[in-house]
DNA sequence: GTTTCGAGTCGAATCGATTCGATACTATCT
DNA sequence: AGATAGTATCGAATCGATTCGACTCGAAAC
């Protein structure tokens, strides 16, 4: 910049007015500027010497859980992402994807600390409790998440997971259902999955599928029977299911009440390799509210307008860069809708 | 971090060797550096500091057309990020996402101006011209693509798109089949999708929807029929479905050669909902080779190895960022295999 | 005819590290 | 003892902008 400054026959300050357009500078001015620039082929202001006078580097941090191909596997992670992404847009700042591999979760660490950002971003939920809060915090960078990492430090979109949860099962309920099986999320980073007893949900880290299930056998009942998918996915979904429906009869639920839609269309799938029809022979209720195109009919679901969670978590964020500190920012708790589908309907019998 | 060095009675330059790792301390000395860190709170070199002195940005930016919850729909381009990913993880760098919405590519341009970014990835192929090039090249930031931008300046991994696209159809021929449509993924960034003309290719601007087709021509005939989608998801493959399709019988294709395996999925529902029987009544073939866990049948398809072209995608940043020039890097191109799977068979009659 | 004002411009300080060459000191070898 | 090598440390220059207060100058106000 300083050379395009020489050649208009202006000082390096006045340049610099000219590229960041603050400040008056007289158009001829301007002009003679720009056409330095022009001529010696400068395409404006090195982004690292500004980020480092200004203190901005026009980046939040988003940690992504594991490996992007399965984070990103559920349209429900892609939507709020989306969501997030139209606020920051606007300020605008563009997103770092952080990796946070499930075996070496300090590797986050690692990535994190060498990485210009002015906030950060928990999008998913994760673990109650992370290693970044407290460097994050020791750096001065802002967090906001979903959920987690519980820690008064980090500004939260929520919904009222439980509540949502048993929304779902009191409409199986009300349609006559009363052996309702549940078919959870994983609740920590790495699980073997199957049969999950309530006492098992002390132990969980992952708030969101916690909370859920606890909402669960609030309405279905505590022996109501509970199923840990290993993955958040159509397979996990699967083989949750098969545990659930592969038995005798009088022993298999009328209904389940799946913790996403990934998950719930996993057991539509298994319903049908066991020739059980959706509704008529098994009710089935996701979570998420997200678009499956690919399902033969819509599914009854509690929709918890991911976009528009992203959105909040957004403008949470923006809040943040403008420089309200967190403990005056309120948490945002997200209303969520019942949405009935095609695949629920009275049991059978 | 002067703070940090004048309390442990060293020179500003000997904690910077600390913290870098770079160069001979003395363990003692390293001690006194790290203590006097912790007691005043200082966790590390600033970022940004670090970014203009060492004149890298620990992050590559990637393209990302269109609306996340769009791009990221479809698990091809899903897969090939995470692969990109898992190599950038060893360098190590972050990456850095920017938006270009279809209705105004020029944010793209603003976005990226500001950011502080060593290398870009245009990780999806998109138009084969992009202003983004001239002003990255300019900046002199190494680039590297799968297919477009069109440009000796970034550094490609490619498929061989036509002939792929050629072993699908001729699997199908010799299974017999005579008539096959072809369903194609959108030629340029907005589209109105139907029928589409052997000419109208001349006007694409995506590659790889334009050489598959044009693959597609060289072996199912020039008069074979051919639908382009208005989006490259399972609604676009519906819809398309349904002009090759939903038409008298003797019209009909006995089977569909589709670009996208989200596109196939497409045929198939609607195969499903005209009352056709995959592959009896109709052979369907996809294109990519991801995993489509809700699928009835293992599709058959041309597997395009998403995750390894990320990772050899990601190795070519590496090279990149190690400071060879772009024009001593031959493109790479990756071998693709048919995947014969449930969804074709010989034709009925 | 002075004062006031504001637009336009500039110089210098600053953001927070990294790096290079110089220097001091210790250990090893002849 | 003197040369040689190697280790540890330091000072100063540098990366490339941004910003603040000071300054100039012409026009408007009194």
């Amino acid at each position: 910049m300083r050379d395009v400054a020489e050649r208009a026959g202006v000082a390096a300050s006045t340049a610099s007015l000219v590229f960041s357009g603050r400040g008056p500078v007289a158009e001829t001015t301007a002009q003679r500027v720009r056409s330095a620039a022009a001529e010696l082929g400068y395409v404006g202001p090195d982004p690292r010497a500004s980020s480092l006078r200004r203190g901005r580097a026009g980046a939040v941090g988003v940690l992504v859980e594991g490996r992007l191909l399965q984070a990103f596997r559920d349209p429900f992670a892609v939507a709020v992402l989306d969501g997030l992404a139209q606020e920051l847009d606007a300020v605008p700042t563009g997103m770092l994807l952080v990796a946070q591999p499930f075996d070496e979760p300090e590797r986050a660490m690692e990535a994190v600390t060498g990485l210009a950002i002015d906030a950060f971003v928990f999008s998913m939920c994760g673990p109650t409790e992370s290693p970044l809060v407290d460097h994050l915090a020791a750096r001065g960078i802002p967090m906001a998440g979903t959920g987690a990492p519980l820690d008064r430090r980090v500004c939260q979109v929520l919904i009222d997971e439980a509540g949502s949860q048993g929304d779902a099962v009191r409409h199986l309920r009300s349609l006559g259902h009363r052996r309702i099986g549940h078919v959870t999320m994983p609740m920590r980073p790495v699980v073997d999955g199957g049969p999950l007893r309530p006492s098992d949900l002390d132990r969980a880290v992952y708030v969101d599928s916690r909370d859920r299930a606890r909402g669960f056998l609030a309405t279905a009942g505590r022996r109501a029977p509970v199923v840990e998918a290993v993955m958040p996915d159509v397979e996990g979904g699967i083989a949750a299911a098969r545990l659930l429906l592969d038995v005798p009869d009088e022993a298999r639920p009328t209904a389940i009440a799946a913790q996403s839609d990934l998950l719930a269309a996993g057991v539509i799938q298994t319903a049908a390799e066991l020739g059980l029809r959706v509704p008529d022979d098994l009710s089935v209720t996701g979570f998420d509210g997200v678009s499956l195109p690919w399902l033969a009919a819509p599914l009854t679901t509690i929709d918890q307008h991911a976009e528009e969670k992203g959105r909040a978590l957004g403008r949470l964020v923006a809040r943040l860069l403008d420089g309200v500190p967190a403990d005056q920012i309120d948490d945002v708790t997200i209303a969520t809708d019942l949405r009935i589908g095609g695949t629920t309907a009275p049991p059978a019998h």
